[in-house]
DNA sequence: GTATAATGTTAGATCAATCTAACAAATTTA
DNA sequence: TAAATTTGTTAGATTGATCTAACATTATAC
């Protein structure tokens, strides 16, 4: 059995993997706010544990297990955010923290009593896909709206991050997954879109924006 | 803030307390399956936190604001039990664990809204109230099945213990909350007794079982 | 009312998870 | 390629929660 804070470090290292491809001790420093000395020992523990396969200087890499452990938490994260937001009405920038408590519950029946309960859902509130029940999960091929170009009709199916902020702005500007979205320009200077969707016939987005809305045509 | 570990001694204080009225660092110990010296050392933490009165070789006592902490904890541990059952269909059987670690959860807003779709139970599903939002729990006058006398008609008002042994023996015996319950006889060398309720016309229950039936008459 | 048993405390060790300081390796820059 | 910067490791300290061993106090039994 793996403590809250493995399943944290495995949790990270998964993630990153999947943003960056490789993973240094630095970036999962980074982004558990811990400092490296820590981590450098807590990859030696989880290797120990057949989790992490480590060397001294060499990028980090779960191991299969461990990324079938990564997996299994990450799913109780979606299916959690996922029931949140579907039998509790929670709004979908409000789960992660919760989501973030309660994927550490150590109850198969309590999981699986909530999938059952949402229809074994494929994606949680963001898009994002849910790992099976072995931990593997699949990404489907969704495209940046950043890339998209004027004309382009296209699917918001996903988004990327969990900012309360992030996804507050987008409630701000109706934006749900599913909303067909039009590109109406692109301002090559700076990236931002013009598009329109719904009632909305001219809103503009920021790059940045644009680059965490992810479609599919 | 409270450490998940704090708040488990706090809610065994409080529990005890309730159970047997004074509270003695054995009886902690036991009940937590903590060895004594660990007991004393976290009483002098938690007197420091002004959340338990502790004096050398005294009986332990919360104190207000140590009670009212733990009402809280025992108050998220009672409405998600309560939760478990009511909407997601659990046995009361299976909740405890499940409560034990979910008890634990910081979220206001998760709790308040289990409350509100539960509609604002005062009781959990195996009848121990629960605690208002200040804390604060108040038991009904309930009476011990066993010191009832033959001829008495009672309703079975809540269970003491939540072993799911004694649930599940509960359970096979068709005993819910509830349920009207006649005292046909009983045995005074033994204490056992014989009832009827429902299409039972004649069950009888050992006196420890009669020891954890609360009943209103 | 003393001896024995039970209960409680103190002191010091251990373990997991964290840190800082110092050093070492790898990478980038000039 | 040598110097400077960034990244990573080692060593050792700290903190919270636990333990055991030894000792002290309180309660119980005769």
């Amino acid at each position: 059995m793996n403590s809250l804070t493995e399943e944290n470090y495995l949790k990270a290292l998964f993630a990153l993997a999947d943003e960056y491809g490789v993973v240094s001790v630095n970036d999962l420093s980074r982004r558990l706010g811990i400092k490296m000395p820590t981590v450098t020992s807590m990859m030696k523990k989880l290797a120990g544990k057949k989790m992490v396969h480590y060397e001294k200087y060499k990028p980090l890499k779960l191991t299969e297990k461990g990324r079938k452990e990564a997996g299994l938490v990450i799913r109780k994260h979606r299916l959690t955010e996922m029931f949140l937001v579907q039998k509790m009405e929670f709004g979908w920038e409000e789960v992660h923290e919760i989501a973030e408590q309660i994927e550490h519950i150590q109850s198969p029946a309590f999981f699986e009593k909530m999938d059952e309960m949402l229809g074994y859902p494929s994606v949680d509130p963001h898009g994002s896909p849910i790992p099976d029940r072995s931990g593997k999960v699949e990404w489907k091929k969704f495209v940046k709206l950043s890339s998209c170009k004027p004309g382009d009709i296209v699917k918001l199916s996903a988004v990327l991050g969990s900012s309360a902020d992030f996804l507050k702005y987008l409630n701000s500007r109706d934006l749900k997954l599913g909303l067909k979205i039009k590109v109406k320009s692109l301002e090559s200077f700076d990236g931002n879109m013009t598009v329109s969707y719904n009632k909305r016939s001219s809103e503009v987005f920021s790059h940045a924006v644009c680059e965490r809305l992810l479609v599919i045509d």
